[in-house]
DNA sequence: ATTTTCAGTTAGCGCAGGCTAACTGCATAT
DNA sequence: ATATGCAGTTAGCCTGCGCTAACTGAAAAT
């Protein structure tokens, strides 16, 4: 099972969600703005995939390959909003040019803007 | 009409295609790898929204609307692509990833990006 | 003058991923 | 004990955008 872009989301959003507290499906799709249904689909497709997991109480988990995908994405929206902040872009739009960054770009850039950007940094 | 992603696309390889030489709508498909089907689809949505024409035997064209869509997506491309490569990414994965890119950056951070990229080369 | 080729179109399928409407099942309130 | 509310699911719709199959119509080849 090959995880789409929207499949990244939904796990970054329960990434997120978890720091704060337990997660229930109802509160992605709050945070997200999406419907139950649309949650309760993509929640069962994460399932399957191993990604997420459920108590009986509908507690949401990430698995271990949930976790890793989550915080992949995860790293990639804060660093990428933080170096178009540090380039002068308003904190809004940088953090929703962020959002569709992360899913688009290749470890191999990302690395490269990392590293990057840590220099960058340093120099200041 | 909004302009998707694939119309965007379509655009771009127009106007690059263009640069070459006369532009069927088959051509557009060997580029991209698509159908003629998908192709014919895509370029009558782009007629409709005044993007495109095409003379009675299926030359193409951009209209002034299609022009600038495609003039700011390739310079996107172009532009992005030169500052990974600059970064130490690979040729085809800065290629690769400015294509996706491209479509999800607002005019803010490209504009960011594009006046860093300028200082950032002059320091070398 | 047929036949073949080729660009383009039409019809219709499949998948992703939103949506609403309507149901279930539990938990709380009256 | 019945009623209300809430989380989650099921069924089914819509849009975007690929695809194949099959047709049209003109140009080129035999």
């Amino acid at each position: 099972m090959h995880i789409q872009e929207s499949g990244e989301m939904y796990l970054e959003t329960i990434y997120v969600l978890l720091k704060k507290g337990p997660v229930r499906a109802i509160d992605v799709g709050e945070y997200m703005g999406y419907s139950k249904p649309s949650v309760s689909r993509a929640m069962s497709l994460l399932k399957n995939g191993g990604y997420v997991v459920a108590d009986k109480e509908g507690y949401l988990a990430l698995t271990d390959a949930g976790l890793e995908v989550a915080e992949k994405i995860f790293e990639r929206h804060t660093l990428i909003t933080d170096f178009l902040i540090r380039l002068g872009v308003d904190k809004n739009t940088a953090a929703e040019d962020a959002c569709k960054i992360e899913h688009h770009i290749s470890d191999e850039s990302f690395t490269a803007i990392k590293s990057f950007a840590k220099t960058f940094t340093e120099k200041e």
